[in-house]
DNA sequence: TGTACATCAGTGAACGCGCGTTCACTGATGTAC
DNA sequence: TGTACATCAGTGAACGCGCGTTCACTGATGTAC
């Protein structure tokens, strides 16, 4: 039995071009697991993929090894385009001349955005279910979020404040509060309305930044 | 085929005790979901479980009518340990001659000790995996907790503080930081040493207790 | 300019497996008379 | 006191399903000569 295809049928990409597949099939994975958790409908299976992107569930193995390989890459992309999106954040408020405390606002805020869109792949990310893969800890991505945290605390340093616990402790502060209060929020309580996340983050910024010695 | 039993074979429960089952029936999934958790083998199938029991696989269905059921038993389970846990931190806190403040904290640290050691459930209440169940979001058992850690910052305002953004905000807001931050501990960083998780969460509390208006 | 050939982007068909669930059954134990 | 019977705590056997994965194949497209 073949797995019955989608509406719209694939065209097959032209020689040297295999790769698009590959791009595909990763924002197929985004697509399915918004919908799934917004359903509570996981896990998302390879076959599932496979008729979302249009293609036989073989052809999965032309760009991952297994299903492992394959989650390991979305969560890698969600890292990557996470740290993006806060970085962009940064620079657009510097360059409307944001101080400090307004530019790590912008980072938290652009934090939650993520969070709040692309909940499949946040989830996968942090998430629960596939943390591990047997990355070795040195290597693991969210390592680079973790940087991304340190370094925008670092900036307001440049402005002469610093963290009485460290900067590192700072960040991670900041960090756990916004996921915190992201999966209770995402879960059971309040109107999941998004300016309460924002307000939360803001309050959560002034709070470290009163804690911060000039 | 049959599932092949594990090492102890189970004892028929005497006549009018077979509710007996039951409550192994939740420890033995409560056991699975740790262990499955730490080795990062989820999810738990009702067949693991019933041989984990040491039971026949439809024998599951004396008790819970599908696997859904079974999960939310097990949550609700969880939360009333994790409520009962919290409270009896603060009742022996206070048979010690604690203030509001030290009760706080020691209704934080049972609140952390709870998700470091029974991680399995814990996740599972607050997880990602399973969390809506199709329960109205009025009766949700983290509702129960909820109350709880109104309580436990109320019992502060007797002791004349107050907070500045509200009983409930101040509430949410130590669940938040504990919450992110034990995720944060449990995946990726720190030495996962408890300590760390303990000395955070003595900050957050003096934290929120610098900010509330006496 | 024509053609043999290698490469590339996939597919067809099938595998064995464990899963959740159903249906009919068993055999020990207490109970009514 | 003996026995027929109801109840209770489960089990035996089987179902259909979707899963991850493997193996051998295809057919269009570019390339060497």
């Amino acid at each position: 039995m073949t797995d019955q295809p989608t509406a719209t049928v694939r065209r097959r990409n032209p020689r040297g071009q295999g790769d698009r597949l590959r791009q595909d099939i990763l924002e197929a994975v985004a697509r399915l697991l918004d919908e799934k958790v917004a359903n509570d409908a996981l896990p998302v299976s390879l076959r599932e993929v496979a008729r979302e992107v249009g293609i036989a569930a073989q052809s999965m193995y032309l760009h991952f090894a297994d299903k492992d390989e394959l989650a390991r890459a979305v969560t890698e992309d969600g890292y990557e385009r996470l740290v993006t999106a806060m970085r962009d954040a940064d620079s657009e408020a510097a360059a409307d001349g944001a101080d400090a405390r307004e530019r790590l606002r912008a980072q938290s805020e652009a934090f939650c955005t993520f969070a709040r869109t692309q909940r499949g792949v946040y989830r996968l990310m942090f998430g629960y279910d596939a943390t591990a893969f047997g990355i070795p800890r040195e290597s693991h991505p969210a390592l680079r979020l973790r940087q991304q945290w340190v370094d925008a605390l670092s900036a307001c340093e440049d402005e002469g404040l610093s963290w009485p616990d460290g900067t590192e402790n700072a960040a991670i502060t900041l960090w756990s509060a916004l996921f915190g209060r992201f999966a209770l929020w995402s879960q059971t309580f309040g109107r999941q309305d998004p300016e309460e996340l924002t307000a939360f983050a803001h309050r959560t910024v002034d709070t470290l930044l009163r804690d911060a010695r000039h």
